[in-house]
DNA sequence: ATCGTTAATCGTAGATAGACGATTTATGGA
DNA sequence: TCCATAAATCGTCTATCTACGATTAACGAT
């Protein structure tokens, strides 16, 4: 048995070509973070079906305190996915589509 | 100037209907942890690109240790979106195309 | 059977996330 | 002006990440 079978995971290689040589794994690495806890991925499905949303209403629908809500709210501004505007006393929150936009451009070009 | 123009973001409101209901956000999060790192979003690219990759290149191809893109490699394999088949005394990686077809699909899907 | 190579695991240290209650800040209304 | 409400920030705790060197485990080859 010369060179051994050597299948090691199938290597489909069906003219897969590296879509875009450097994924700018900075970038999309920083938008990933910002969706990789569960209540994150909520408050933003939630932002996205509503297009807009009041902070008091995302804690409401969250089972995490205020403060805790707030936090996740910040990660999500510091990426760019979420951004917040006051109203009143009130702070509404919505998705920017441009980054959003740019999250999924990354990912479905990996 | 009764009601307060009201802007909050802008709510573009194109016929946005929240694709998919409820997200599994925890799936997704699960997704976006395991590439919530530059150096696993490199190594996953890595391995796009070769479709296969056995693991001392992906260490010479990486600036840190060999137990810390071992950690790393740990990480995506628990994800689900990288497998492992010992080949000898080396390891082969590749990239697991149904689990980053979901991926992909849950990113597209938000 | 032993040796060399490859990769996983262990153990450690420092940094950061995640959660909460308490407090502060900001705004509108009485 | 003072009060009530909304949301951010602070302070604290625990748990986990990240990185590394050192060690162990697995395998081929001699």
């Amino acid at each position: 048995m010369a060179a051994k079978a050597k299948t090691c995971c199938e290597a489909p290689m069906e003219g897969r070509m590296a879509s875009s040589a450097s994924v700018n794994a900075e970038e999309l690495a920083k938008f990933a973070w910002a969706i990789a806890h569960p209540a994150r991925v909520k408050i933003l499905s939630i932002l996205l079906a509503r297009s807009n949303c009041v902070c008091g209403e995302l804690v409401d629908a969250m089972p995490l305190a205020q403060s805790t809500v707030s936090q996740h709210l910040k990660i999500l501004k510091e990426s760019g996915l979420v951004q917040g505007e006051v109203d009143g006393p009130k702070v509404c929150y919505c998705v920017n589509p441009a980054m959003f936009s740019r999250l999924k451009e990354l990912v479905a070009a990996l």
